[in-house]
DNA sequence: TGAATTTGACGTTCGGCGCAACAAATGTCT
DNA sequence: AGACATTTGTTGCGCCGAACGTCAAATTCA
């Protein structure tokens, strides 16, 4: 029953040292002293703290010509990492992750069919072990993270319904857990790229963000709110692929539904340019290019139609950046001005203000490093406790 | 530079404890005890020094022939009040409100011209002297709070566009302060409405919360996410009224613009039951006797545009809650499960597993306590500081 | 009336951070 | 090159605030 003092300040503090060295990457102990407010022999105590627990390490000082003693730099420990897992349609990505956000191994399986739950935590398990015998022998795996095309339950990491994986209910955390003996987490994709573009990309340090994401499978996204990413009731917020944005003129839509990801979707731009496929960087470069007038007609009709969804957006949640990533992204990057003025249209002026649409920076690590965020949670709020689970 | 830990906890613990009192109401020592999980001598000794700031009162034991001794109740002294104030076309509404909720004295002026930043400033600090030099003698004002038809920012309380009131720019905490001497907050009428809706209301203690309220100027709306009122970049989130949702039938457009607020009013509920104007319980009245069938086509019409809109916000936000007020709750009430069905086939199954449309229940009170919760925030977050400042 | 139960009151203990004085390491000035 | 200024690590001490244990008080129940 000491949650309120004891543990708890100690804790806190503790959170704070190593989410900042996390985040922010390797910070002096004067760094630290300052950023923090409290007084150098606790910040000395505190990193002594996490560095008996094997969670940062102290490097010599940094040479930087500055007057005073040299303070001792402190980083996270490269050794501490995690298993970042994407199950696709046509491949499974799985790759180690560490607190440093280095990502030492990483391979992409290709898959022949769809791949079941039970033989994702298989297959997972199966790696971490070949891994623990080669290449990562000396490092601490302190978690698993997925990132699940679907619907995710916050409360147990049940996939309710990933459609394009074929899974439907699969108690993925479970499954992955029991078969690796190791902490799981499980997330939307979409939510999680969100949680990395808010941490380290486009949408860095900012505290209220609208993320979509144009993927093959339609549109997904998440939110950050008081600087925190949102799940709602279930987990299941930022689903913006599924809304019914208000469409002026009816030449311009095609679906009968009017749902967004049926009027702005990447297999209505491959047919525009005639491709049956194509990987994202070659759509982008072939939309980027092209002087086809049905080509240019339909980039700005789709970008027209999520210009009044992303002004709903606006409008609701009053975010200071909008990321965009995936083909929406290269509907954006054609003419980012045009979209940000068709946005201003539709959403209040003064919600326009301080809003600034973007394209997503992260590469494909996007997702690995949402998944990585996630699983070590646990660890940047407790670092203690997560220390001597070890 | 001491806010890690010697004021840090003792602030967090007052806070927790004068928070409980305020929204649970009276409790006594043991139940607090409980409910903190901290020590009874801690609880002891936190009640006796928000006792010593005048902010709680500690009761004779309640009689409730329980084994064991009897503990001392802890309730909130009444004595602390703020001053809701709320600004409209034809009246301004000005009430004390304490820090029990009761509202001790109100009053209702009629205006006959629109007034000004200036003119409220004026009125409400001419009102709180008299009130001191009378019915409030006694009492310790801590704070005043506005609910303004209009977008307020955050930052500094400038109400920024309030079309109904003619008020363009204008600095009303500063004034209100100024006129006052009094800590004073600004927000959003619909915001303040969506607090007080989930502190006291329809939406009580749930963390995800969309609420929207029709009233004669147009719809507005709050957000609650993570337990905590939404502002966004500059405080202008839960425009929902702005919003262009996708409308199914041409035939059920009225507006050009398609904007939510235009085809779903209050006016044109009035117009097919021909009344010129009606106040809301008249015209609540009215729609749910109604049998004329323009009457029940139109408050159709609009119940299913209002349910695009709100499956929007249920993909994006995935709420446990929906409150409805104003004229919203009648549209809805007329039809709550058809409106319910609505949102379900719009909205993702996962999202409406665990929701609840609901009425508002607070009434005319609810911008006055919403406004109220507001100005007590400081006080409430920090208990010794507000003290202090006394 | 007495036993059981619950809680308040009080003195003590302990965790955790701030503070001050001193030492160490570096840049700067003459 | 040497003295000085500056910054920061180190160490011991003190204080704040909450927990704990014991005893007393107040109530219910048998």
């Amino acid at each position: 029953m000491s949650e309120q003092t004891a543990e708890g300040v100690r804790q806190r503090n503790l959170s704070r040292i190593l989410r900042l060295v996390h985040l922010e990457g390797p910070l002096s102990r004067a760094a630290l002293t300052e950023s923090t407010g409290l007084n150098r022999s606790t910040i000395a105590d505190l990193v002594a703290h996490l560095v008996r627990g094997g969670l940062v390490q102290e490097l010599a000082p940094d040479r930087s010509r500055r007057v005073g003693r040299p303070s001792p730099v402190v980083a996270v420990d490269p050794r501490v990492l995690v298993i970042s897992v994407n199950p696709e349609v046509d491949a499974l990505t799985i790759a180690a992750v560490g607190l440093d956000r280095g990502i030492p191994i990483r391979e992409r399986i290709d898959l022949e069919h769809l791949i079941t739950p039970e033989e994702t935590a298989a297959l997972v398990a199966e790696r971490i072990a070949a891994w623990r015998a080669g290449a990562l022998a000396d490092r601490r795996i302190v978690a698993v993270g997925l990132a699940v095309p679907g619907l995710v339950r916050a409360a147990d990491g049940l996939v309710r319904n990933a459609p394009h994986l074929d899974w439907i209910d699969a108690p993925i955390r479970d499954l992955v857990a029991a078969a690796t003996g190791l902490p799981t987490t499980v997330g939307n994709d979409a939510s999680l790229g969100a949680i990395a573009e808010h941490l380290y990309g486009a949408a860095r340090g900012i505290d209220n963000v609208v993320y979509l994401n144009g993927g093959a499978s339609g549109i997904g996204g998440g939110l950050i709110v008081h600087g925190m990413p949102v799940g709602g009731a279930g987990g299941y917020a930022g689903e913006f692929g599924q809304n019914r944005p208000g469409i002026a003129s009816d030449r311009d839509r095609r679906a009968n539904s009017g749902v967004l990801e049926a009027e702005v979707s990447r297999a209505r731009l491959l047919a525009v340019v005639a491709r049956p496929s194509a990987d994202e960087p070659t759509l982008a470069a072939l939309l980027a290019a092209t002087t086809l007038p049905d080509a240019i007609a339909e980039l700005a009709r789709q970008r027209g139609i999520l210009a009044t969804a992303l002004a709903n957006a606006v409008n609701v949640l009053n975010p200071s950046v909008v990321v965009l990533g995936g083909f929406l992204a290269t509907i954006a990057e054609r003419d980012l001005e045009g979209l940000t003025a068709a946005v201003g249209a539709h959403a209040m002026p003064a919600s326009m203000e301080g809003l600034d649409i973007r394209v997503a920076v992260l590469a494909e690590d996007r997702l690995l490093i949402g998944a990585a965020e996630a699983a070590f949670a646990d660890t940047l709020s407790d670092p203690q406790g997560s220390t001597a689970a070890q």
